[in-house]
DNA sequence: ATAAAAATTTAGGCTAGTCTAAATTTTTAG
DNA sequence: CTAAAAATTTAGACTAGCCTAAATTTTTAT
Protein backbone atom coordinates (compact mmCIF):
# COMPACT_ATOMS: atom_id res chain seq x y z
CA UNK A 1 0.00 0.00 0.00
CA UNK A 2 1.30 3.50 -0.50
CA UNK A 3 1.30 6.52 0.94
CA UNK A 4 -0.74 9.91 -0.31
CA UNK A 5 2.93 11.01 -1.47
CA UNK A 6 4.14 8.03 -3.07
CA UNK A 7 0.91 8.14 -5.11
CA UNK A 8 1.20 11.52 -5.84
CA UNK A 9 4.86 10.69 -7.42
CA UNK A 10 3.47 7.93 -9.34
CA UNK A 11 1.16 9.50 -11.01
CA UNK A 12 3.21 12.94 -11.82
CA UNK A 13 5.95 10.91 -13.02
CA UNK A 14 3.67 8.72 -15.67
CA UNK A 15 2.30 12.29 -16.89
CA UNK A 16 5.53 14.25 -17.12
CA UNK A 17 6.58 10.88 -18.99
CA UNK A 18 3.82 11.02 -21.31
CA UNK A 19 3.89 14.90 -22.34
CA UNK A 20 7.18 14.69 -23.11
CA UNK A 21 9.35 11.82 -24.43
CA UNK A 22 11.46 9.34 -22.21
CA UNK A 23 12.78 9.94 -18.89
CA UNK A 24 11.90 12.23 -16.32
CA UNK A 25 14.15 14.72 -14.58
CA UNK A 26 14.59 15.24 -11.04
CA UNK A 27 13.80 19.19 -11.29
CA UNK A 28 10.38 18.26 -13.18
CA UNK A 29 9.10 16.21 -10.53
CA UNK A 30 10.73 18.95 -8.31
CA UNK A 31 8.44 21.57 -10.66
CA UNK A 32 4.90 19.52 -10.37
CA UNK A 33 5.08 18.52 -6.83
CA UNK A 34 5.93 22.07 -5.78
CA UNK A 35 9.08 20.59 -3.79
CA UNK A 36 13.00 20.87 -3.60
CA UNK A 37 14.51 18.52 -5.83
CA UNK A 38 16.28 17.28 -2.85
CA UNK A 39 13.19 16.11 -1.39
CA UNK A 40 12.39 14.29 -4.75
CA UNK A 41 15.79 12.23 -4.79
CA UNK A 42 14.77 10.71 -0.99
CA UNK A 43 11.49 9.62 -2.44
CA UNK A 44 13.17 8.23 -5.89
CA UNK A 45 15.30 6.49 -3.76
CA UNK A 46 12.40 5.10 -2.07
CA UNK A 47 10.35 4.21 -4.99
CA UNK A 48 13.07 2.53 -6.36
CA UNK A 49 13.81 0.06 -3.46
CA UNK A 50 9.91 -0.23 -3.74
CA UNK A 51 10.68 -1.44 -7.94
CA UNK A 52 7.73 1.07 -8.36
CA UNK A 53 10.57 2.94 -10.56
CA UNK A 54 13.38 2.11 -12.77
CA UNK A 55 16.09 4.99 -11.16
CA UNK A 56 19.99 6.10 -11.50
CA UNK A 57 21.49 8.23 -9.75
CA UNK A 58 21.41 11.60 -12.23
CA UNK A 59 19.80 9.80 -15.06
CA UNK A 60 16.48 10.17 -14.79
CA UNK A 61 13.24 8.11 -13.80
CA UNK A 62 10.91 5.78 -15.67
CA UNK A 63 8.37 3.72 -13.94
CA UNK A 64 8.24 0.06 -13.81
CA UNK A 65 5.30 -2.18 -15.08
CA UNK A 66 3.74 -1.95 -11.61
CA UNK A 67 4.20 1.75 -11.02
CA UNK A 68 2.99 2.67 -14.31
CA UNK A 69 -0.32 0.15 -13.11
CA UNK A 70 -0.43 1.83 -9.71
CA UNK A 71 -0.50 5.11 -11.90
CA UNK A 72 -2.78 4.65 -14.00
CA UNK A 73 -5.09 3.16 -11.35
CA UNK A 74 -4.42 7.02 -9.83
CA UNK A 75 -5.77 8.58 -12.81
CA UNK A 76 -8.65 6.40 -13.63
CA UNK A 77 -10.01 7.31 -10.18
CA UNK A 78 -8.94 11.00 -10.35
CA UNK A 79 -11.14 11.16 -14.28
CA UNK A 80 -14.29 9.64 -12.82
CA UNK A 81 -14.54 11.44 -9.33
CA UNK A 82 -14.28 14.60 -12.09
CA UNK A 83 -17.26 12.85 -13.93
CA UNK A 84 -19.04 12.87 -11.09
CA UNK A 85 -18.64 16.05 -9.85
CA UNK A 86 -19.29 17.83 -13.27
CA UNK A 87 -22.09 15.55 -14.09
CA UNK A 88 -23.68 14.73 -10.63
CA UNK A 89 -22.71 17.58 -8.50
CA UNK A 90 -23.07 20.24 -10.88
CA UNK A 91 -19.53 21.70 -10.81
CA UNK A 92 -17.98 23.62 -13.59
CA UNK A 93 -14.94 21.70 -15.72
CA UNK A 94 -12.40 24.85 -14.61
CA UNK A 95 -13.54 23.91 -10.46
CA UNK A 96 -13.30 20.27 -10.21
CA UNK A 97 -8.99 19.74 -10.38
CA UNK A 98 -8.30 20.07 -6.93
CA UNK A 99 -11.33 17.97 -5.54
CA UNK A 100 -11.00 15.53 -7.31
CA UNK A 101 -6.92 15.31 -6.80
CA UNK A 102 -8.31 14.55 -2.57
CA UNK A 103 -10.85 11.85 -3.66
CA UNK A 104 -8.22 9.96 -6.11
CA UNK A 105 -6.54 8.41 -2.83
CA UNK A 106 -9.74 6.77 -1.49
CA UNK A 107 -8.48 3.40 -0.79
CA UNK A 108 -11.55 0.86 -2.09
CA UNK A 109 -11.74 -1.05 -5.43
CA UNK A 110 -15.30 -1.55 -4.40
CA UNK A 111 -15.81 2.09 -4.63
CA UNK A 112 -14.47 2.89 -7.72
CA UNK A 113 -16.15 0.07 -9.37
CA UNK A 114 -19.55 0.96 -8.39
CA UNK A 115 -18.61 5.18 -8.69
CA UNK A 116 -17.88 3.54 -12.46
CA UNK A 117 -21.13 1.68 -13.09
CA UNK A 118 -23.19 4.71 -11.65
CA UNK A 119 -21.28 6.75 -14.05
CA UNK A 120 -22.43 4.54 -16.73
CA UNK A 121 -18.50 3.79 -17.80
CA UNK A 122 -17.70 7.03 -19.12
CA UNK A 123 -14.83 6.93 -21.90
CA UNK A 124 -13.58 10.57 -20.97
CA UNK A 125 -13.51 12.80 -18.59
CA UNK A 126 -14.60 16.59 -18.93
CA UNK A 127 -11.81 17.53 -19.91
CA UNK A 128 -12.14 15.30 -22.74
CA UNK A 129 -8.93 12.73 -20.97
CA UNK A 130 -9.85 9.41 -21.79
CA UNK A 131 -10.54 7.14 -19.00
CA UNK A 132 -7.58 4.09 -17.81
CA UNK A 133 -9.38 0.51 -18.15
CA UNK A 134 -10.17 -0.74 -14.71
CA UNK A 135 -7.67 -3.31 -16.26
CA UNK A 136 -4.76 -1.05 -16.76
CA UNK A 137 -4.99 0.14 -20.04
CA UNK A 138 -4.96 3.83 -21.13
CA UNK A 139 -7.12 4.22 -24.20
CA UNK A 140 -5.34 6.04 -27.22
CA UNK A 141 -6.75 8.83 -28.81
CA UNK A 142 -4.92 9.84 -31.44
CA UNK A 143 -5.90 13.55 -30.94
CA UNK A 144 -3.19 16.15 -32.18
CA UNK A 145 -2.99 19.56 -31.60
CA UNK A 146 -5.25 22.39 -32.90
CA UNK A 147 -1.54 24.26 -33.28
CA UNK A 148 -1.31 21.77 -36.21
CA UNK A 149 -4.71 22.30 -38.11
CA UNK A 150 -4.26 23.93 -41.04
CA UNK A 151 -6.88 26.96 -42.89
CA UNK A 152 -9.83 25.61 -44.49
CA UNK A 153 -10.32 22.31 -42.17
CA UNK A 154 -13.48 22.31 -39.94
CA UNK A 155 -11.82 19.87 -36.46
CA UNK A 156 -14.14 18.76 -33.35
CA UNK A 157 -12.56 20.05 -30.23
CA UNK A 158 -11.58 16.60 -28.34
CA UNK A 159 -9.85 17.91 -25.05
CA UNK A 160 -7.21 20.27 -23.18
CA UNK A 161 -3.63 19.59 -22.39
CA UNK A 162 -3.73 22.46 -19.60
CA UNK A 163 -6.64 21.97 -16.86
CA UNK A 164 -6.39 25.33 -14.86
CA UNK A 165 -9.15 27.27 -14.23
CA UNK A 166 -7.69 30.23 -16.29
CA UNK A 167 -7.31 28.45 -19.33
CA UNK A 168 -10.34 26.87 -19.17
CA UNK A 169 -12.71 29.97 -18.58
CA UNK A 170 -10.60 31.36 -21.33
CA UNK A 171 -11.93 28.64 -23.24
CA UNK A 172 -15.32 29.29 -21.94
CA UNK A 173 -15.42 32.88 -23.05
CA UNK A 174 -13.77 31.96 -26.41
CA UNK A 175 -17.45 30.07 -26.78
CA UNK A 176 -14.93 26.72 -27.15
CA UNK A 177 -16.57 23.46 -25.69
CA UNK A 178 -15.24 20.13 -26.14
CA UNK A 179 -17.34 18.28 -28.58
CA UNK A 180 -17.96 21.31 -30.46
CA UNK A 181 -16.51 22.18 -34.21
CA UNK A 182 -14.53 24.72 -35.06
CA UNK A 183 -13.20 25.73 -38.47
CA UNK A 184 -10.30 27.65 -39.28
CA UNK A 185 -10.38 30.68 -40.99
CA UNK A 186 -6.61 32.14 -40.97
CA UNK A 187 -3.88 31.54 -38.74
CA UNK A 188 -1.88 35.33 -38.63
CA UNK A 189 1.78 34.81 -40.17
CA UNK A 190 2.52 37.36 -37.65
CA UNK A 191 1.86 35.16 -33.87
CA UNK A 192 0.66 32.37 -35.53
CA UNK A 193 -2.61 32.92 -33.77
CA UNK A 194 -5.77 31.11 -35.18
CA UNK A 195 -8.91 32.91 -36.34
CA UNK A 196 -11.88 30.56 -36.36
CA UNK A 197 -15.42 30.35 -36.53
CA UNK A 198 -17.05 28.12 -33.63
CA UNK A 199 -20.11 26.41 -34.45
CA UNK A 200 -22.36 28.92 -32.73
CA UNK A 201 -20.97 31.05 -35.82
CA UNK A 202 -18.97 33.43 -33.87
CA UNK A 203 -15.67 34.37 -35.05
CA UNK A 204 -12.70 34.01 -31.86
CA UNK A 205 -9.19 34.40 -32.00
CA UNK A 206 -7.38 31.41 -30.50
CA UNK A 207 -3.63 32.38 -29.48
CA UNK A 208 -0.80 29.81 -30.54
CA UNK A 209 -0.29 29.38 -26.70
CA UNK A 210 -3.78 28.15 -26.69
CA UNK A 211 -3.94 26.25 -29.94
CA UNK A 212 -0.93 23.91 -28.14
CA UNK A 213 -3.42 22.91 -25.76
CA UNK A 214 -5.82 22.21 -27.34
CA UNK A 215 -6.37 18.51 -28.81
CA UNK A 216 -8.68 18.27 -31.53
CA UNK A 217 -10.17 15.02 -34.28
CA UNK B 1 -6.63 24.32 8.64
CA UNK B 2 -6.55 20.48 10.82
CA UNK B 3 -4.84 17.67 10.07
CA UNK B 4 -6.50 14.13 9.36
CA UNK B 5 -5.40 12.99 12.78
CA UNK B 6 -6.22 16.02 13.90
CA UNK B 7 -9.83 16.03 12.61
CA UNK B 8 -10.24 12.17 13.79
CA UNK B 9 -9.50 13.57 17.51
CA UNK B 10 -12.22 16.10 17.23
CA UNK B 11 -14.43 14.06 16.14
CA UNK B 12 -14.03 11.18 18.24
CA UNK B 13 -13.79 13.44 21.19
CA UNK B 14 -17.07 14.85 19.92
CA UNK B 15 -18.58 11.23 20.11
CA UNK B 16 -17.06 9.84 23.34
CA UNK B 17 -18.31 13.34 25.09
CA UNK B 18 -21.88 12.29 23.58
CA UNK B 19 -21.91 8.51 24.84
CA UNK B 20 -20.84 8.63 28.03
CA UNK B 21 -21.09 11.86 30.11
CA UNK B 22 -18.63 14.80 31.23
CA UNK B 23 -15.02 14.95 29.98
CA UNK B 24 -13.08 12.58 28.17
CA UNK B 25 -10.28 10.81 29.29
CA UNK B 26 -6.71 9.88 27.69
CA UNK B 27 -7.59 6.55 27.94
CA UNK B 28 -10.78 6.23 26.43
CA UNK B 29 -9.44 8.49 23.17
CA UNK B 30 -5.86 6.37 23.27
CA UNK B 31 -8.42 3.11 22.40
CA UNK B 32 -10.64 4.59 19.62
CA UNK B 33 -7.79 6.18 17.70
CA UNK B 34 -5.57 2.64 18.24
CA UNK B 35 -2.66 4.42 19.59
CA UNK B 36 -1.30 4.64 22.84
CA UNK B 37 -2.11 6.98 25.94
CA UNK B 38 1.28 8.89 25.27
CA UNK B 39 0.41 9.64 21.92
CA UNK B 40 -2.64 11.18 23.14
CA UNK B 41 -1.25 13.24 25.26
CA UNK B 42 0.90 15.04 22.43
CA UNK B 43 -2.01 15.42 20.78
CA UNK B 44 -4.27 16.85 23.09
CA UNK B 45 -1.80 19.42 24.20
CA UNK B 46 -1.26 20.59 20.60
CA UNK B 47 -5.20 20.74 19.96
CA UNK B 48 -4.85 22.88 23.29
CA UNK B 49 -2.94 25.54 22.17
CA UNK B 50 -5.02 25.35 19.13
CA UNK B 51 -7.88 26.39 21.20
CA UNK B 52 -9.57 23.56 20.00
CA UNK B 53 -10.16 21.71 23.57
CA UNK B 54 -10.25 22.46 27.13
CA UNK B 55 -7.81 20.49 28.81
CA UNK B 56 -6.00 20.47 32.22
CA UNK B 57 -3.09 17.81 32.48
CA UNK B 58 -4.84 15.06 34.71
CA UNK B 59 -8.60 16.01 34.02
CA UNK B 60 -9.65 14.80 30.87
CA UNK B 61 -10.63 17.25 27.76
CA UNK B 62 -14.06 18.21 26.34
CA UNK B 63 -14.18 20.55 23.04
CA UNK B 64 -14.31 24.53 22.54
CA UNK B 65 -16.88 26.19 21.08
CA UNK B 66 -14.43 26.10 17.65
CA UNK B 67 -13.39 22.66 18.60
CA UNK B 68 -17.04 21.56 18.17
CA UNK B 69 -17.86 23.46 15.03
CA UNK B 70 -14.98 21.74 13.35
CA UNK B 71 -16.15 18.17 14.86
CA UNK B 72 -19.68 18.46 13.67
CA UNK B 73 -18.56 19.84 10.33
CA UNK B 74 -16.59 16.92 10.13
CA UNK B 75 -19.33 14.15 11.66
CA UNK B 76 -21.82 16.06 8.83
CA UNK B 77 -19.17 15.29 5.85
CA UNK B 78 -19.08 11.63 7.26
CA UNK B 79 -23.24 11.44 7.30
CA UNK B 80 -23.52 12.80 3.88
CA UNK B 81 -21.21 10.64 2.30
CA UNK B 82 -22.59 7.39 4.26
CA UNK B 83 -25.77 8.41 2.49
CA UNK B 84 -24.31 8.42 -1.21
CA UNK B 85 -22.65 5.41 -0.49
CA UNK B 86 -26.03 3.46 0.36
CA UNK B 87 -28.55 5.38 -2.13
CA UNK B 88 -26.56 6.31 -5.16
CA UNK B 89 -24.07 3.55 -5.23
CA UNK B 90 -25.99 0.80 -3.43
CA UNK B 91 -23.39 -0.15 -0.81
CA UNK B 92 -25.22 -1.95 1.88
CA UNK B 93 -25.18 -0.23 5.35
CA UNK B 94 -22.45 -2.30 6.55
CA UNK B 95 -20.03 -1.44 4.11
CA UNK B 96 -20.06 2.24 4.22
CA UNK B 97 -17.97 3.22 7.55
CA UNK B 98 -14.68 2.67 6.23
CA UNK B 99 -14.94 4.24 2.80
CA UNK B 100 -17.00 7.38 4.65
CA UNK B 101 -14.00 8.08 7.45
CA UNK B 102 -11.64 8.90 4.72
CA UNK B 103 -14.04 10.47 2.41
CA UNK B 104 -14.92 12.75 5.47
CA UNK B 105 -11.85 14.37 4.90
CA UNK B 106 -12.19 16.02 1.78
CA UNK B 107 -11.84 19.70 2.11
CA UNK B 108 -14.13 21.69 0.19
CA UNK B 109 -17.19 23.48 1.40
CA UNK B 110 -18.65 23.69 -1.87
CA UNK B 111 -18.77 19.84 -2.38
CA UNK B 112 -20.86 19.26 0.87
CA UNK B 113 -23.24 21.83 0.00
CA UNK B 114 -23.45 20.54 -3.42
CA UNK B 115 -23.18 17.19 -2.31
CA UNK B 116 -26.49 17.51 0.37
CA UNK B 117 -28.18 18.78 -2.08
CA UNK B 118 -27.80 16.31 -4.44
CA UNK B 119 -29.11 13.64 -1.71
CA UNK B 120 -31.96 15.91 -1.10
CA UNK B 121 -31.13 17.27 1.96
CA UNK B 122 -31.46 14.03 3.63
CA UNK B 123 -31.44 13.92 7.69
CA UNK B 124 -30.35 11.18 8.82
CA UNK B 125 -27.79 8.69 7.64
CA UNK B 126 -28.10 5.06 6.87
CA UNK B 127 -27.62 3.68 10.41
CA UNK B 128 -30.63 6.34 11.19
CA UNK B 129 -27.97 9.22 12.81
CA UNK B 130 -29.31 12.42 12.38
CA UNK B 131 -27.11 14.75 10.17
CA UNK B 132 -25.74 17.73 11.90
CA UNK B 133 -26.66 20.90 9.73
CA UNK B 134 -24.64 23.09 7.67
CA UNK B 135 -24.75 25.54 10.34
CA UNK B 136 -23.33 23.68 12.75
CA UNK B 137 -26.07 22.21 14.89
CA UNK B 138 -27.00 18.57 15.95
CA UNK B 139 -30.22 17.58 15.39
CA UNK B 140 -31.95 16.48 18.65
CA UNK B 141 -33.83 12.89 18.67
CA UNK B 142 -35.16 11.85 21.57
CA UNK B 143 -34.62 8.13 20.80
CA UNK B 144 -34.23 5.69 23.61
CA UNK B 145 -32.57 1.93 23.66
CA UNK B 146 -34.96 -0.73 22.76
CA UNK B 147 -33.60 -2.23 26.37
CA UNK B 148 -35.69 -0.14 28.17
CA UNK B 149 -38.79 -0.42 26.23
CA UNK B 150 -41.13 -2.97 28.14
CA UNK B 151 -43.27 -6.09 27.19
CA UNK B 152 -46.79 -5.21 24.96
CA UNK B 153 -44.75 -1.66 23.48
CA UNK B 154 -44.41 -1.33 19.52
CA UNK B 155 -41.53 0.58 19.30
CA UNK B 156 -40.00 1.71 15.72
CA UNK B 157 -35.98 1.12 15.31
CA UNK B 158 -34.61 4.46 14.34
CA UNK B 159 -30.59 4.30 14.68
CA UNK B 160 -28.17 2.12 15.86
CA UNK B 161 -25.53 2.67 18.62
CA UNK B 162 -22.54 0.35 16.81
CA UNK B 163 -21.61 0.39 13.39
CA UNK B 164 -19.77 -2.21 13.03
CA UNK B 165 -20.50 -4.66 9.78
CA UNK B 166 -20.58 -7.75 12.53
CA UNK B 167 -23.45 -5.86 14.19
CA UNK B 168 -25.25 -4.55 10.95
CA UNK B 169 -25.47 -7.84 9.83
CA UNK B 170 -27.03 -9.08 12.34
CA UNK B 171 -29.66 -7.38 12.19
CA UNK B 172 -30.74 -7.92 8.87
CA UNK B 173 -30.28 -11.44 9.48
CA UNK B 174 -32.56 -10.77 12.44
CA UNK B 175 -35.27 -8.86 9.94
CA UNK B 176 -34.57 -5.85 12.08
CA UNK B 177 -34.26 -2.87 9.62
CA UNK B 178 -34.56 0.98 10.58
CA UNK B 179 -38.09 2.23 10.12
CA UNK B 180 -39.92 -0.78 10.55
CA UNK B 181 -42.14 -1.82 13.83
CA UNK B 182 -41.58 -4.51 16.10
CA UNK B 183 -43.65 -4.85 19.01
CA UNK B 184 -42.00 -6.21 22.19
CA UNK B 185 -43.73 -9.21 23.19
CA UNK B 186 -41.40 -11.11 26.16
CA UNK B 187 -38.46 -9.58 28.55
CA UNK B 188 -36.19 -12.91 29.69
CA UNK B 189 -36.05 -12.99 32.96
CA UNK B 190 -33.24 -14.79 32.70
CA UNK B 191 -30.56 -13.19 30.74
CA UNK B 192 -32.55 -9.86 29.59
CA UNK B 193 -32.94 -10.49 25.80
CA UNK B 194 -36.06 -9.21 24.25
CA UNK B 195 -38.63 -12.10 22.04
CA UNK B 196 -40.11 -9.32 19.47
CA UNK B 197 -42.63 -9.66 16.51
CA UNK B 198 -40.77 -7.67 13.17
CA UNK B 199 -43.29 -6.13 10.89
CA UNK B 200 -42.89 -9.12 8.54
CA UNK B 201 -44.47 -11.27 11.49
CA UNK B 202 -41.64 -13.18 12.44
CA UNK B 203 -40.68 -13.39 15.79
CA UNK B 204 -36.90 -12.97 17.10
CA UNK B 205 -35.01 -12.70 19.69
CA UNK B 206 -32.66 -9.78 20.76
CA UNK B 207 -29.88 -9.84 23.09
CA UNK B 208 -29.45 -7.38 25.83
CA UNK B 209 -26.65 -6.68 24.20
CA UNK B 210 -28.22 -5.98 20.60
CA UNK B 211 -31.33 -4.21 22.12
CA UNK B 212 -29.11 -1.68 24.42
CA UNK B 213 -27.56 -0.65 20.48
CA UNK B 214 -30.74 -0.29 19.20
CA UNK B 215 -32.63 3.31 19.56
CA UNK B 216 -36.29 3.02 19.14
CA UNK B 217 -38.86 6.00 18.50
C1' DA C 1 -5.78 7.34 55.89
C1' DT C 2 -2.65 5.38 53.14
C1' DA C 3 -0.64 1.98 50.13
C1' DA C 4 -1.39 -0.27 45.90
C1' DA C 5 -3.37 0.17 41.40
C1' DA C 6 -4.69 2.78 37.55
C1' DA C 7 -4.34 6.70 34.73
C1' DT C 8 -1.68 10.13 32.80
C1' DT C 9 2.31 12.69 31.55
C1' DT C 10 7.27 13.27 30.54
C1' DA C 11 11.55 11.95 28.36
C1' DG C 12 13.76 10.31 24.66
C1' DG C 13 13.53 8.15 20.23
C1' DC C 14 11.69 6.61 15.55
C1' DT C 15 9.88 7.33 10.49
C1' DA C 16 8.02 9.95 6.54
C1' DG C 17 8.51 13.79 4.12
C1' DT C 18 10.25 18.03 3.85
C1' DC C 19 14.09 21.71 3.94
C1' DT C 20 18.94 24.27 3.25
C1' DA C 21 23.67 24.12 2.28
C1' DA C 22 27.43 21.75 0.47
C1' DA C 23 29.36 18.28 -2.57
C1' DT C 24 29.24 15.88 -6.81
C1' DT C 25 28.11 14.76 -11.56
C1' DT C 26 26.53 16.04 -16.08
C1' DT C 27 25.85 19.34 -19.61
C1' DT C 28 27.03 23.30 -22.22
C1' DA C 29 29.61 27.05 -24.14
C1' DG C 30 33.59 28.94 -25.84
C1' DC D 1 38.53 20.02 -24.75
C1' DT D 2 37.88 22.16 -20.66
C1' DA D 3 35.90 25.51 -17.51
C1' DA D 4 31.66 27.35 -16.03
C1' DA D 5 26.84 26.46 -15.43
C1' DA D 6 23.16 23.48 -14.46
C1' DA D 7 21.35 19.45 -12.48
C1' DT D 8 21.46 16.20 -9.01
C1' DT D 9 22.72 14.01 -4.80
C1' DT D 10 24.39 13.91 0.03
C1' DA D 11 24.55 15.58 4.71
C1' DG D 12 22.34 17.22 8.42
C1' DA D 13 18.22 19.11 10.39
C1' DC D 14 13.20 19.95 11.23
C1' DT D 15 7.95 18.71 12.19
C1' DA D 16 4.01 15.62 12.80
C1' DG D 17 2.61 11.71 14.76
C1' DC D 18 3.70 7.75 16.77
C1' DC D 19 6.29 4.57 20.22
C1' DT D 20 8.43 2.57 24.95
C1' DA D 21 9.99 3.23 29.49
C1' DA D 22 10.04 5.88 33.46
C1' DA D 23 8.03 9.37 36.43
C1' DT D 24 4.08 11.51 38.34
C1' DT D 25 -0.67 12.17 39.72
C1' DT D 26 -5.18 10.43 40.79
C1' DT D 27 -8.20 6.85 42.25
C1' DT D 28 -9.39 2.85 44.81
C1' DA D 29 -9.40 -0.50 48.33
C1' DT D 30 -8.52 -1.78 52.63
Amino acid sequence: MQSFTEENYLKTIYNLANRQQGEVSTNALAEVTATKAASVTDMLRKLSEKQLIHYKKYQGVRLTEEGERLALQIIRRHRLWEVFLVEKLGFSWDQVHDIAEELEHIRSEELVTRLDTYLGNPQFDPHGDPIPTSAGQMPETGYRKLSEAEVGEGVCLMAVLEHSAGFLQHLDYSDLSLGSTVIVQEISAFDKSFRVQTETGRTVFVSHEVAKNLLVN
